[in-house]
RNA sequence: CGGGAUGUAGCGUAGCCCGGUAUCGCGCCACAUUUGGGAUGUGGAGGCCGCAGGUUCGAAUCCUGCCAUCCCGACCA
């Protein structure tokens, strides 16, 4: 285990905290659910940005950027999105300070807004009061539209990555002639969130619809990805909604079709936020630290060398620098730590802790023996290697790690998933083995909610492409024709 | 917003019951010896004891109020 690390199985929560704090990933800011993006942590960051927009990208969006203060009374235009999103908004009523003469700052009174601003919780609404002037014919769509931006949710309890009250992430806002068009938007967008958790995150996820309780506040439906963390709770990593026309409903957005007849803009919006670095942490790491996925990982290689002489060290340094070069060449990450400050058994520590995937070090002992030393850190395996032929021998091996971190997740997810039949092997499951739990249930709200005040588990989501099958709902024993799945929930 | 806990050096802590300006470890700085899994020795620096009142000759310690954070619930990406 590592210093200042509890054991995961001790205290998940602990442990999930520890990691981020000791390995450099974020810390707490003074204000109360907020908190500061480390260089490391911010590195993963802006490498998942960067693929993602390319996927953006490529299938067809642009970036565009809208204001972070939303008018109060946009959010009285759609009456379930206001009701979702009402009890989380921070405002903003003043737009002065002045000192109250005894040295204290203080809001001053006289500066009151005529209306009060709203910090986004999410931009529908400004988008779509947008909008309404882009449109007016169909040859104006469809706009596929994606902003990186941050987001502020005044959330009860607040938790590293997973939930914080200002988190950073991007939504993409479409506005689309037909029905069939948005939806299609919509599930193409869920795709290239599955596609990412799985190949670039190495994180297995069921893509499925919400059920109407679940739905994104101003949704006709809702499309996610669920993905199981290491303690057998589930996490939603993103979300692709069908919006039908009701923001085009609430802020007036028509188009004149083909047949010269107006009619309202159909729309989506779908996100992911940083939320999938808690994500990454919690499905892949262990007591030593953070494992990250090669693709992923800000650092790929460290190349750690061992030396007592300064002669020694040029030496070593001689041969990394022509290794580094190779590596750089394949678009490999490489950090070369010559610090004389930390031995290399801290180095090494500190690495594993870090998550980076793959460790060389080098001594003279190799220098001799025309060889090097690798550890992988999802196994924690070391093995010494010909200094022959390394850089290809480290493309392959990066290549395997990533697939043999996703490869373990996706057993996890498979040893935790389970069909149940009945209401007590349900609930003994969730006590007992934690995951998900695929079960028929009769397609009512009312037994969606009675199952989760008694259990705490919800319904994920209703996987696409599911099995129809005949049986009967666990807990109200009403006929259903498919299985949904049902976990407890971050 | 309910329940629980905690605030003492950068971090982790002792001291609090029984008032007398603070303990230990890690880390930090200097020098030396070290370097194939978290080095060792010697010397050193670092504190308005969360904040504000009160009691007292004297408060980290007793009293009152406040603030903040974490954990568990309800809410949520």
């Amino acid at each position: 285990m590592s210093k200042g690390v509890i054991s995961k199985d001790e205290d998940y929560s602990q442990w999930f905290n520890d990691l981020i704090i000791k390995s450099d990933l974020a810390e707490y800011s003074p204000v109360r659910g907020c908190m500061i993006i480390k260089p490391y942590g911010y590195s993963i960051w802006e490498k998942i940005q960067a693929v993602l927009d390319k996927m953006f990208k490529e299938t067809g969006h642009s970036n565009a950027y809208f204001p972070l203060l939303i008018p109060k009374s946009f959010f009285s235009k759609e009456a379930s999105h206001v009701e979702g999103f009402a009890k989380e908004c921070a405002v903003v009523t003043h737009y002065r300070l002045k000192n109250d003469g005894s040295g204290n700052i203080v809001v001053d009174e006289d500066a009151k807004l005529e209306e009060e601003l709203i910090i986004r919780p999410t931009s529908e609404t400004i988008i779509w009061n947008t909008y309404r002037g882009w449109i007016q014919s169909y040859r104006d769509l469809p706009i596929l539209v994606n902003q990186w931006a941050n987001v502020m949710r005044w959330e009860m309890r607040t938790r590293l990555f997973l939930r914080t009250s200002e988190f950073l992430w991007q939504e993409g806002h479409t506005a689309h002639a037909t029905a069939d068009e948005a939806i299609a938007e919509t599930e193409q967008m869920l795709n290239v969130y599955a596609d990412f958790a799985e190949n670039w995150m190495a994180l297995p996820v069921v893509k499925g619809r919400k059920t109407p309780n679940e739905r994104f506040a101003g949704a006709l439906d809702t499309y996610c990805i669920e993905a199981l963390m290491q303690d057998g709770k589930a996490l939603q990593a993103g979300t692709s909604h069908f919006l039908g026309q009701n923001f085009a409903k609430a802020f007036d957005v028509k188009f004149t079709n083909k047949e010269n007849v107006q009619d309202f803009v159909w729309a989506t919006s779908w996100g992911v936020s940083t939320r999938l670095i808690g994500a990454l942490i919690m499905a892949h790491s262990d007591d030593a630290g953070l494992v990250l996925p090669p693709k992923l990982a800000p650092i790929q290689v460290v190349i750690v060398p061992i030396y007592k002489h300064d002669e020694e060290l040029e030496n070593i340094t001689t041969f990394v620098n022509a290794l580094t070069k190779e590596l750089r060449s394949k678009d490999i990450t490489v950090k070369f730590d010559k610090r004389d400050t930390h031995r290399p058994g801290a180095k090494f520590a500190e690495y594993e802790l870090k998550g980076v995937p793959l460790r060389v070090a080098i001594g003279s002992r190799d220098m001799q023996n025309g060889t090097v030393e690798l550890a992988r850190r999802d196994t924690k395996t070391k093995e010494t290697v010909n200094q022959e032929g390394l850089a290809a021998h480290i493309e392959a091996l990066l290549e395997e790690i990533q697939t043999n971190i996703y490869a373990k997740a996706a057993t996890f997810r498979e040893e935790n998933t389970t069909e149940v039949d009945t209401y007590d092997e349900f609930k003994r499951m969730l006590d007992e083995q934690p995951g998900f739990l695929s079960a028929h249930w009769d397609g009512t709200a009312e037994t969606e909610q009675k199952i989760k005040d008694e259990t705490k588990a919800t319904i994920r989501c209703i996987p696409l492409n599911n099995k129809q099958e005949e049986g009967k709902c666990i807990l109200t024993g009403k006929p259903s024709t498919q299985r949904v799945l049902f976990a407890r929930a971050y």
